[in-house]
DNA sequence: TCAAAAAATGAACTATGTTCACGACCTGGT
DNA sequence: ACCAGGTCGTGAACATAGTTCATTTTTTGA
């Protein structure tokens, strides 16, 4: 019985999906969100271009599954670094990581940000959901940082955090020409993140 | 001598050119970058489709040439924003100018950073010319409040700001679920902004 | 006035996502 | 073991893109 290669019943599907998110998965890692193609990515698990129809909606739904991916390992890397770390460096280390990962996975979080749905569609649930388990993230570090702030201010702000850091990253990362030097956009988001740490603890003395 | 409705000679070309460049520019300012269809373009100038590969290399040049208009549009908001502004609220004019601009011209604006040029294909000069005059409109403000800076170190940081600010922009306007409720985002970019000042601030005076 | 050059034309080509009629296959009941 | 019915996979065909090119039309310059 070698139900490895020859899997029936339920699981056939599943298996299907799991195949087409997998080879989706390296396709976007190693040619962008670009090159992902339906035929391409048939002939490579080895069916039928129909086929792809029969495990997702559209290839939007696969993309998405791909990015709910890239989020979690964003996620991995972020919990990691901030696992040992200062609660003050917290901010430098996040933003740190974010840079990091961008850099080491640019295709794959390029994805993230250059995949539109068609107008008026709105995102599955469960990629909302993974989108916000990632801002939650920062929703730790930044309450150690500013005690005394609400929760709704806390998470508005923890999002505008991360949106600065983003635009950071990923300005110094489009190479329309010549890319920020690796070193120069280093210090850049240092700075910045120090700048406004340095702002926040004002802000703070500032209601004492 | 009917001139203005029978143009011809060499001036006729540059008149298609700036046709199509004006239908162009409206189709994206209602429809964003994916209302715009080369068959679409033909049909609204009155020419066949291929009269548009006589004007243009392809549509990418058109897209940019569109692109550029809304930078110089861009310039032209922020500088007429900045004139009438104190040194020490420019960061914060510039700001909520930007956020302006992309609100009132939101699909032109997101044209600007959702086009993507085939893979190796670097930009005309006369495009990374018009972006780079915008990065320089902030060059002169913030040399009136980080006097004693070095250029490059100004230019790099100016740079940056742009970045994070627009940042916060993108992801606030992005309405992927739900959309930031305005009044919040003008929030969050203003304290955001005020936060960093007030740390470009402390970190003059520890060099003092 | 006319021949050569330039531009415009639009059908055709390529590339892409998606659909669908058909056939193969699995499932459960007998 | 077998069959009926439903599910799934197939790949040709369809829809929609951008782009090309042989042909026709227009313009130019002598």
């Amino acid at each position: 019985m070698n139900e490895k290669t020859t899997e029936t019943g339920a699981g056939r599907r599943e298996l299907l999906r799991a195949r087409l998110i997998d080879i989706a998965q390296e396709t976007i890692a190693a040619q962008g969100l670009a090159g992902l193609k339906a035929r391409d990515l048939a002939a490579a698990a080895g069916c039928a271009i129909g086929a792809i129809y029969t495990a997702f909606d559209d290839l939007d739904e696969l993309i998405l599954r791909v990015n709910a991916r890239t989020l979690a390992r964003l996620e991995t890397a972020l919990d990691r670094a901030l696992g040992d770390a200062e609660a003050e460096q917290a901010l430098q280390v996040m933003a740190r990581t974010y840079l990091d990962f961008a850099r080491a996975e640019e295709p794959s979080w390029r994805a993230l940000f250059e995949h539109r749905l068609p107008p008026g569609a709105a995102p599955p649930q469960w990629y909302v959901d993974a989108r916000n388990r990632l801002f939650n993230r920062l929703d730790a570090p930044l309450s150690r940082l500013l005690p005394g702030t609400g929760h709704w201010a806390r998470e508005a702000f923890a999002r505008t955090l991360f949106s600065a850091v983003h635009g950071v990253v990923a300005l110094g990362l489009e190479e329309k020409i010549a890319e920020t030097p690796p070193k120069l956009l280093d210090d850049q988001l240092e700075k910045l993140v120090r700048i406004i740490a340095d702002g926040l603890m004002m802000e703070s003395a500032r209601l004492i």
